[in-house]
DNA sequence: CAGAGGTCGCTAGCCGGGAAATGACTTGAC
DNA sequence: GTCAAGTCATTTCCCGGCTAGCGACCTCTG
């Protein structure tokens, strides 16, 4: 058995449970808010933008975006010019949750960190920077298995 | 905005998406791996104690072990003396899988430590290893936030 | 022995995820 | 102008996740 894998998959299961609480607390389910933070850089984005950005499917973010503009995060709206698209637009109490989050975040960061000196956060970023950048490609160009 | 969970967050995704089309090519979902894993280990657990051990709850193994059941990777059965237990043990296809699920997790490791060296990847463990502990303390001890 | 407290699995409902399929729309070639 | 190809969102279905709640069972205490 793959002990990287071991430890990759019981960091992410455990940090997962850290953030999916500490987004409840403020009254979103985890993934949304990384809708949320698109649309803070960049109101108005299309779901298939987002979907891009977050690294997930496009259905994926139509649904979440759905459940969010029946609770009063989002509006959506067509596109000017092309019919085929739709645009979120954050509402006031969207754009009201950017410092909580981002505070939470921080938050959560140095509970993660802690016992970590700053040079060993940084080698750990750059180090999961190459992991994301290896999985990005392997699933661009997946291995031909037969 | 915390770089290091955006830096966390997309290669957790990524490195996702690599696992479950991988567990995919085997027959399985992604998440039951983790049951055959730890019956690999230890056939006969209950669910609770894979739930522990795969840092998820009992509904969610309880869940799958009833689709892996259906699917004919393990059976479930009573214990023989505390009635309140299921025990879960593997079928002939399920203790099958074992090599070519361990071959996939060495070829995963590989793929997404490319370019790492051998202490790099090293560290890389090591540091997840405290992000996951520093995790779980979190979710043992969670913080009073009024 | 009786009952309170604890343990276990289970169900239901909600959620974010993906794959597959579809309809509507836009663009480009002829 | 017409039509094929491409693009986009959407829906449906299945999945693994969680919380909340419940019943069945076991253990411990008085």
């Amino acid at each position: 058995m793959s002990e990287f894998m071991d430890v990759y998959t019981r960091a992410s299961k455990l940090v997962r449970g850290v953030t999916d609480a500490a987004m409840r607390r403020h009254g979103l389910h985890l993934g949304q808010n990384l809708v949320l933070a698109a649309l803070w850089e960049a109101d108005g984005q299309t779901p298939g933008a987002i979907a891009a950005t977050a690294e997930v499917t496009t259905p994926t973010i139509v649904k979440m975006a759905n459940r969010m503009s029946a609770a009063g995060l989002v509006v959506r709206r067509r596109d000017d010019r092309d019919n085929r698209l739709v645009r979120l637009y954050l509402t006031d109490a969207g754009r009201a949750l950017r410092g909580p989050i981002e505070n939470e975040m921080k938050s959560i960061e140095a509970q993660l960190t802690a016992g970590l000196d700053e040079s060993e956060a940084k080698a750990l970023m750059a180090v999961l920077g190459r992991v994301a950048d290896n999985a990005r490609a392997q699933l661009a160009d997946p291995v031909i298995d037969c």
